[in-house]
DNA sequence: TTCTGTGCAAATCTTTTGCATGGCA
DNA sequence: TGCCATGCAAAAGATTTGCACAGAA
């Protein structure tokens, strides 16, 4: 809770309820749609608007305090924690983070130097592999 | 050209003057999105509609012929070609292929086993760096 | 000839914008 | 108090659908 206001804090956006819902959202869930997030806040937050929380999600992503997963099934947000690999599950489009290897940094790093190296795999989850 | 019609007729999709169309345009330029794919068709083939575009890529992608590639910019397509690495410019959307590596297989593999190593490292192109 | 594909227009989402009001600093 | 944020409604964009007609097999 302390901190996501810290998060909004350090940025030149105000704290609101509104976007600390958001926060909270993200945090609790890993990664969140859009509409998620608006569903969700909605139970607690009957007032709150869909237009906001696209406002607010573009702000946060624009403060590179959250940023965006892309998915052929819908994209997610999550707060900004660093370096590390998503497998996304091209079939329901959850995602999975994991932390990357010194081996993947390092072949990477041969082809790639010098970039914030932020990898997705995409690929079928153990889940969907079932059905 | 003999290739693209090929690999309608292996599947279960008609041979249809607006299908090759789009997979000339796919083929020629890599990557491209349903707004640049119907920008080019246009001008050879001016009675084509949006809603086609929409349709056959959907179609192709059912059918496996092309597979699409996601970013926080825009979507693209490109025809079906294996494994293969994609980096992707946050900024301007523009997509490279590059060849994995061995060391890059196998560092995934160890994570993800029996997975299609389809990997997406977004970053900033050298382009971009420039501005 | 049969049945799928095309093109148009309308319908449906999704996302953005403008503006009056409310609320944080 | 001064401004930015919110919520509503409307606008703008993106995608899908229905249907009559055209064209591939």
């Amino acid at each position: 809770m302390k901190d996501l206001k810290t998060l909004l804090e350090n940025s030149e956006l105000k704290i609101t309820p509104q976007r600390l819902a958001i926060l909270k959202e993200l945090e609790k869930k890993g990664h969140a749609s859009i509409e998620e997030v608006y569903e969700n806040i909605k139970e607690i937050f009957p007032s709150i608007s869909l237009a906001t929380i696209y406002k607010n999600i573009n702000a946060l992503k624009e403060a590179g305090i959250i940023c965006e997963v892309c998915s052929p099934y819908k994209n997610k947000y999550e707060i900004n924690k660093g370096e590390h690999g998503h497998f996304i599950c091209a079939k329901c489009g959850d995602i999975e983070d994991f932390e990357l290897t010194d081996d993947m940094i390092k072949s990477i790093e041969d082809k790639y130097p010098n970039t914030k190296k932020d990898i997705y795999i995409y690929g079928i989850c153990k889940k969907c592999k079932q059905d």
